[in-house]
RNA sequence: GCCCAGGUAGCUCAGUGGUAGAGCACCCCCUUGGUAAGGGGGAGGUCGUGAGUUCAAGUCUCAUCCUGGGCUCCA
């Protein structure tokens, strides 16, 4: 698996300025020492000192080593550029919305934002043009920025008479030294550093308004979050946006539609519809799964849809995940109930029974509790473990209303789901042959920068200490054996058990989490599952939760995004299209199509009286892989000259038997394809014939 | 669920209170052609939905549904 990509928690330490470090202000400040050393230049915003970023002007502690200059294009500079940003922001908010109160100001990967209270009132995207307008009428002020290590007494005197409550509240959370940060009148409670003044802000933009908690808790109130972004130059936030635009037109719901993949309708919100061509790749996706699982001894089992809350009032998920369930009546119970509620029926305990009977139904929102049951219907030997059962059944689930999103976030989806039932002792064994599983899917798919995240055990957890230690234990022992950079989130496991999280990148950098392995202790237990052991007496199975590509749905997505509409040839809905010089030429195409049909191959054929241009900007249009122009030589020659998706290939006039052998070989994911089937392939080494085998 | 922005023809989008538009797609006709759009004609909309203001509403107000961006949630 890819490359060495980690997560590190982003280096915050770096921000972080030492303590007791600014008592008196006579001394030498970063800015003083770099000048001395000539290193100071318009392009310096700050100065790492050990390791630390520093204002220019803040004094340096006693005795530091080695001071160097930040340059402006440097990576750790873009937080500085970006909260100092933040700042100017805030100023002009306040100047333009005088009584507007702040709240949180932060540099963030993207860019920055700020929290604001208007008082109920909230900001429109005229509102943020002319704020962009004031800020660099501050920025062109170019006041310096200035830090003040003060007291809490005189922060709290300063804020109270600023009238700021959220700074105030924060104060009062803060520990060690407090600073604030002033440029030109403006000041704010901050931890720093800054740029040295308001003109080194070069390229910024406004971008969006949203609305947020005070400290993300839905009962606070609500404020107004302005977010921007910025960088050192404005060619970088031109590429920035450049990289925006890119993104956007991969966007998988843009896609999704002008490729006639995938439609919604306002009747099943959230609910995508696989139109015919994503419906193939769905299919596809779901089949190559399959196949693995036929070589990696898994059995697929089908499960119900629906079913007695009993299900999942044993597995928990009522009460606990109520709120993400669908619940299904019949218009019989509805009857009674509603006949209950209109006072018909006087008995307490009968109304309360024939309500509870008017939702007695529940749509599955996962699949291991029918598992549990599959596993509890017959008595278990050892000799059946470990017992892997997939399960592609469809789940529902009610995600609230602003939370869903195309296809990544739907209301409705499958996975490539399965639950391995094990014993202790088999957990490792089963991770790492699912790595080994992971590993090939990914690389099928071509996404080569992948990495993993082990999250160990929260703090609400539930099963011994000895149990974790063995399973965390076995969750990292097969991926250090791997070899797979991997980092841990600590605390960050399911309360059941400890997790492992398969994070790719796609083609355009973005991160996305795909597969996981969950080990569980609880279900079993809730499902009082238990197997006969060497010793005839009954033991307890491990589930682990498993799936590689997660939802078919949100996998579908990323794909769709990472080729940018292009899928490989093994995936492709139509991996060729049939395109006549003249409709005289039609009959020869179907029946250049029925014979490349019979050999396997997803063919189309474009019969129009369109002219070949326009036939070929339309294949290409919908990224068929392959195109076979159909004239009078080609029927003469009983083939047809192909041409290739990528770049302008034009393959030349071939016979129809060597066009199915040479697509055939590209139309197998790479991990299925043959040494027979790569001699077939439509790129063999340059120079000379194919060397046979 | 909350905040912000949208919703006009199948798609992409114009339309600032006074007779609903364009391009593409679709249907018909001409054209029968050689590697990213040949030409002509036609059909298609209760302007998301429901109320309200007005002599008059796609346009203003309110409500509601859906979509998008965030927040939040995520066994």
């Amino acid at each position: 698996m890819g490359s060495a990509h980690r997560h590190a928690a982003h280096d915050q330490s770096l921000f972080r300025v030492r303590a007791a470090v600014f008592v008196t202000s006579a001394r030498e400040t970063a800015g003083q020492r770099l000048e001395a050393l000539g290193k100071l230049s318009p392009r310096v915003v700050g100065a790492k000192v050990d390791g630390v970023i520093y204002d220019l002007h803040t004094p340096l502690p006693e005795g530091v080593e080695k001071v160097s200059p930040l340059d402006k294009s440097a990576p750790a500079a873009l937080k500085l550029i970006r909260h100092s940003s933040a700042h100017v922001m805030a100023d002009a908010v306040q100047r333009l919305f005088p009584g507007t109160k702040v709240a949180f100001g932060p540099a963030t990967d993207a860019g920055f934002f700020y929290d604001y209270d208007r008082g109920g009132k909230t900001f429109s995207d005229d509102d943020l043009r002319a704020i962009e307008a004031k800020m660099s009428e501050i920025i062109a002020e170019n006041r310096p920025f200035v830090r003040e290590s003060v007291t809490r007494d005189e922060a709290r005197e300063l804020l109270t008479k600023l009238e700021e409550p959220y700074k105030l509240e924060h104060l009062e959370r803060l520990e060690g030294d407090i600073s604030l940060y002033r440029h030109g009148d403006w000041v704010d409670l901050c931890e720093g550093p800054h740029v040295p003044s308001t003109g080194f802000l070069e390229a910024f933009q406004l971008t969006h308004v949203s609305g947020c908690y005070w400290r993300g808790d839905e009962t606070n109130p609500m404020l107004q979050r302005i977010y921007g972004t910025a960088f050192a130059t404005a060619k970088d936030l031109r590429g920035h946006l450049k990289r925006l635009e890119e993104a956007k037109k991969r966007d998988h719901r843009k896609l999704g539609k002008e490729l006639d993949l995938v439609g919604f309708h306002p009747w099943a919100p959230a609910s995508p519809f696989f139109l015919p061509r994503g419906a193939t790749v769905y299919r596809l996706l779901v089949d190559y799964i399959r196949r693995l699982y036929s070589r990696t001894g898994y059995e697929e089992v089908v499960t119900p849809q629906i079913f007695d809350t009993q299900l999942f009032e044993t597995s928990g998920h009522l009460p606990g995940y109520a709120e993400a369930m669908y619940l299904a009546a019949t218009s019989e119970n509805l009857e009674k109930a509603s006949a209950a509620l209109a006072g018909e029926v006087h008995d307490e305990q009968a109304i309360e029974a024939t309500l509870r009977e008017s939702i007695r139904f529940g749509i599955k929102p996962m699949n291991c509790p029918s598992h549990c049951l599959i596993f509890g219907m017959q008595r278990r030997s050892y000799r059946d473990l470990p017992w892997r059962m997939a399960d592609f059944g469809r789940l529902h689930r009610f995600e609230r209303s602003g939370v869903v999103q195309g296809l990544t976030r739907v209301r409705t989806f499958a996975q490539d789901d399965a639950h391995i039932f094990c014993t202790l002792e088999q957990v490792q064994g089963e991770i790492t042959a699912f790595l080994d599983l992971v590993d090939a899917v990914y690389r099928d798919f071509a996404f080569d920068d992948v990495h993993l995240v082990v999250a160990t055990r929260p703090d609400k957890r539930i099963g011994d200490d000895a149990i974790w230690d063995t399973s965390e234990a076995a969750l990292l022992d097969a991926v250090v054996a791997k070899g797979i950079p991997y980092e841990i989130a600590v605390g960050e496991g399911a309360f059941y058990g400890p997790k492992i999280e398969f994070h790719i990148k796609d083609a355009i950098g973005r991160p996305w989490q795909m597969g996981t392995i969950q080990a569980d202790f609880t279900l079993p237990e809730r499902f009082d599952l238990s197997y006969v052991g060497e010793d005839n007496k009954a033991h307890r199975p491990v589930m682990l939760h498993r799936a590689a590509l997660g939802s078919v749905e949100r996998f579908f997505a990323v794909l769709l995004e990472h080729v940018g509409g292009a899928f490989p040839l093994w995936l492709a809905p139509e991996q060729i299209k049939l395109l006549t010089v003249s409709q005289k030429f039609n009959d020869y195409a179907l029946e250049a199509k029925a014979q490349l049909e019979a050999a396997g191959l997803r063919v189309d054929v474009d019969l129009t009286d369109a002219k070949l241009g326009a036939k070929i900007r339309q294949a290409r249009l919908m990224r068929v892989p392959y195109m076979g122009v159909i004239g009078e030589k080609e029927v003469e020659a009983r083939g047809l000259a192909l041409r290739k998706r990528e770049g302008q290939k034009d393959l030349g006039l071939l016979p129809l038997p060597e066009v199915v052998g040479m697509l055939l070989g590209e139309a197998r994911p790479p991990s299925e394809r043959t040494a027979a089937s790569s001699e077939n392939s439509p790129e063999p080494p340059s120079g000379g014939p194919d060397p046979k085998v």
